[in-house]
DNA sequence: TACCGTATTATGTATAGACATAATAACTGT
DNA sequence: ACAGTTATTATGTCTATACATAATACGGTA
């Protein structure tokens, strides 16, 4: 005689969902009804129905009680990867080189702007601009730049941050042509990123992924 | 004298972390400590660091402890809305044509092929060309599809389901040149999504956003 | 009917205690 | 020194109970 988990109750509740017992917009049991048709504690319910939500499967209201989410807003998580780590898992070699460097001013911040293309068993994989605040990044020293890629350099040393990320289409320009070797179809994705750490930029990147980069992730 | 609450203890160890006082790599203190130095309950703790492991900050393992992540925030969650709202979400108006439509077989599997023109104030938007499997979609009638999108007709009537989600570039076809009415920059925003129910592939999409369209994400 | 305070309801959260489980460390006999 | 067993440890989860809180329904009074 096992114990009911929180998991068999969410496999439970998604069946009825998929199944089409319950229905989008429909209102669900509550939690003291379904601990008792489950046998176990509410708060064992609470837990099952409080991811489901988070993962806006159902939508809970205080007295409202559990619905069914109408339009369940799909999210995608995607993993955004340290690009040594993209290439290395496809078991291929990583390399980079950085092909300029130079103090600029961003928003009156200064800073260093750093162009570096990533390569993929010596092959261009993604080409790299990129701004760092010289305040927040003033333990990065000129050695460090040779044998790790700044972003790796950032990521192991500034623990948290919030930022933002966007996905684009562009034309390559000139140099991302000559770069990856296009000719014909030269529609590069793009994804821009900035990183703030408590209202301060500290870095923002635009990384250029040749035509046929593919961004994937599973629902 | 308030309780301490599951947020409190988030906080206080997400100020911990950004103040570099527990360092990426680092060891925290165990939940038993923890609740102690807070004063609440081991289960209030949990609650705290198992939030934050599931958003990538901290690593968790049984013996082992908890430690600051390594490489934090390589999650980057998206909003995959309906086409309609986030056009509407940006006050504008919305409609759509079906340009074409036609029986076709996909893997061996019959289903319906819809090419759709997503406008909004009546500029094209979005050049979505869709598979669904027809036994899936057998409530699909002729009528529906004057007056919502497909899209929208499956997310309220099949309400959960996996599949994969997937960005990438491509240049402008022809028709979509005519379509979204460029020529010289076309890169164009491509994503494909494929949805299952139990294996089964219910329908395939491929969306076509025009040059400058940005798929944006808050960290 | 319109308004306002109160009761009710379902979810949200905290607690103390118990046991389960994974990972490691310590110990054992060969 | 080695392999196999056992103990220890920190997280993972469930329970029963209590109280908090948001949203609604229900009254009664003007």
């Amino acid at each position: 005689m096992n114990r009911v988990t929180y998991q068999d109750i969410q496999r439970d509740v998604l069946d009825r969902i998929k199944s089409r017992e319950w229905e989008p917009g429909d209102l669900i049991p509550n939690e003291e009804t379904l601990a008792d048709t489950f046998g176990c504690a509410r708060a064992t319910v609470n837990r099952a129905l409080r991811e489901l939500a988070q993962a806006g499967i159902i939508d809970r209201k205080r007295k409202g009680g559990t619905r069914v989410s109408i339009s369940p807003i799909r999210k995608a998580l995607f993993d955004i990867p340290i690009i040594r780590k993209e290439i290395e898992n496809k078991g291929n070699k990583y390399s980079f080189e950085i092909l300029s460097e130079k103090k600029t001013r961003l928003n009156k911040i200064d800073g260093l702007s750093v162009e570096t293309i990533h390569e993929s068993n010596d092959v261009p994989y993604a080409f790299e601009q990129r701004w760092v605040s010289l305040k927040i990044a003033s333990g990065l020293k000129k050695l460090d730049l040779k044998t790790i890629s700044i972003n790796e350099w950032l990521v192991a040393n500034i623990p948290i941050s919030t930022g933002t990320i966007s996905f684009c289409a562009e034309s390559a320009s000139e140099k991302e042509r000559k770069l990856f070797n296009i000719s014909s179809n030269n529609a590069l994705l793009i994804v821009n990123r900035e990183t703030f750490i408590t209202e301060d930029l500290v870095t923002k990147v635009r990384l250029s992924y040749p035509p046929g980069h593919k961004i994937k992730t599973i629902l």
